[in-house]
Formats: C-alpha cells, sequence, structure tokens
DNA sequence: CTAAGCTATAGAGTGGACTCTAAGTCAAGG
DNA sequence: CCTTGACTTAGAGTCCACTCTATAGCTTAG
C-alpha cells in the first residue's frame, strides 16, 4: 500500500507542510500513523480525509468544529446523527454564503457601471449631475 | 440636513462603535467630521460610503486594500481608472468565491447523502460496503 | 453641582489560522 | 565517518480584524 510523506502530502493538497502538523496539533489528525522512529505515514484514506476536512474549511467551518467533526468519526455509529446534522447545517451555511456573495456581485456591478461611465466622461461628476437632472435612478 | 452619532451609525450597520473607530483609525474613513469638541459627525452620505466599504469587506478585499480604494477616491478623477479595475478585479474574485463554493456545495450534498443512508442503515459500513460490491460508483 | 451617559484617545488584549525557529533524530550518499 | 536533507517537537512569532480597557471630556437631567 502506498504511502506518503508530509512533503508529499502538503505537495498534493497545495498546503504547507506547517500546516498539516498544525492541523494535527488541532487533533485534525487522529487517523495518522507513524513510522518507528515518528515520522508521519499517509495513506490514501488519510489524504481523502484530509481532503473532507479542505471542504469542511471551505465552507467556513473553523478549526474547532472540523475538530469536533473528526472527534465524532473516531467515535463510530453511534454519531452519525450529529454527523448528518453538521452537513445539513454546513449545506444551509454555504448556500448562505452564495446567497451573500450573489447580492455582493449586484453592488459590484452596478459600481463597475459607474465607473465606466465616469470613465467615459472623464470625472466622477457625470453622476453627480445625474441625481439632480435624474433623481429617479438609484445609482 | 440629518447627522448621526458613532452608535447610531453602528446600530444601523450592524456593527460596533468599536469597529467603526478601528475603521476611522485604519484611514477608511477620512470623510467624516467632527463636532468643536472632537465627536465624529456622520452624515448619510458617509453611512454610503460604510456601506461600499462593507460590500468591499464582503469580496474578501482586506482593510489595506479597502484603504487603497478610499485613498483613490479622495485624490479624485485622477484615479478613475484604477478604481474602475479595482471593481472589475473584485468582480472576478466574487465570481471566483461563487464557483469555489458551488463547488463546495456538490460536496457537501454528497455527504448528506452519504449520512441520510448511514443513518437509515443504522451503521457507515454500508459505505464500506459498496466500495467492495460496487466499485464504479465514486461516492 | 454632580452623576449618568454619551463621546474621545492610546494602547493593550483576543482569537484564529497559520508560519516559522531552534534543536534534535534518522537514513542515504560520497 | 560525516554531511545533506529529509523528518520530529515545543514553543515563539505574525497577521488580521477586531475588541476592550483606562482615562478623560462634554452635556443634560435631577
Amino acid at each position: 500500500m502506498k504511502t506518503y510523506t508530509i512533503s508529499e502530502v502538503a505537495k498534493v493538497l497545495n498546503v504547507t507542510a506547517y500546516t498539516l502538523r498544525y492541523y494535527d496539533k488541532e487533533g485534525l489528525l487522529p487517523f495518522v500513523e507513524r513510522t518507528s522512529n515518528g515520522q508521519r505515514l499517509f495513506k490514501e484514506a488519510d489524504i481523502a480525509a484530509l481532503r473532507v476536512i479542505e471542504c469542511l474549511k471551505a465552507t467556513g467551518m473553523p478549526i474547532k468544529g472540523i475538530k469536533r467533526f473528526i472527534d465524532w468519526c473516531s467515535d463510530g455509529d453511534a454519531t452519525l446523527q450529529q454527523r448528518f446534522d453538521m452537513f445539513v447545517e454546513r449545506k444551509a451555511a454555504v448556500e448562505r454564503q452564495i446567497n451573500e456573495l450573489q447580492d455582493t456581485l449586484g453592488l459590484i456591478d452596478h459600481k463597475c457601471l459607474y465607473y465606466k461611465e465616469a470613465l467615459a466622461a472623464g470625472t466622477e461628476a457625470v453622476h453627480k449631475q445625474d441625481k439632480i437632472e435624474i433623481p429617479v435612478t438609484t445609482n
């Protein structure tokens, strides 16, 4: 069975070895085995687990929350409900974030247009004018 | 013309007065005027500017980047191009974030399903079984 | 006229997530 | 044998974005 050193895993996951050791210190990698002289020995399954950690991080979950999940995994089937609930909650969180970003995108789009017009006119003043001449536009 | 105290603005924008003073200290609010005895006097336009700051923050821009934008605003029409470029770049950044979150959402969805099935079976083992019986499914 | 309740400042403290340093261990190559 | 270059740990340092403390000033109600 193929194994990986910490720097190989770091390269694969595009993080530093420091980060992986930090995750281990925080209790995120209790499953990673060691050689007789203490070196970490990562298996494919460990990399898969790290991808799940990466995914949870991408949802905005803090390290402590991810640790709770890892602990639940270690506890086995008794925690299936908690883990399910967690993912359902994460799903909602991600959906909220997407909605927020879409709102933000709308505002940014307006600003792009605003500056495109200002640039064409050579001055931002066109918009201050606009507000006086056509106070209906919300800008 | 209606003006607002720092705590009124804080309430409106749903942040603390500490945060607003911090923003000011970081140079994000050079336009906010003061009373004779040094108290900040926020106008409607200042609140509008703070909403733009809020929007830039929502795109993931750090305080220093926002400060650069505010400085450009103070510099007038000579910086219209920079400001336009900045918003175009922010737009791209937000789009990237939305795409990433959508990918994440897909993974989370899989996990929801995974745990829903495990929960129905009463054990996570169903999935380890799956991998042996039907190694085609990517899980 | 004084206490409450706001405001202000400088600067210290917090929490999160790394990121790095120092000192040491081990295996392989010349 | 010794150097090189991985790896290990504990713990210090960094960066960011607040968050708060201490101290003080102004204004208004009782």
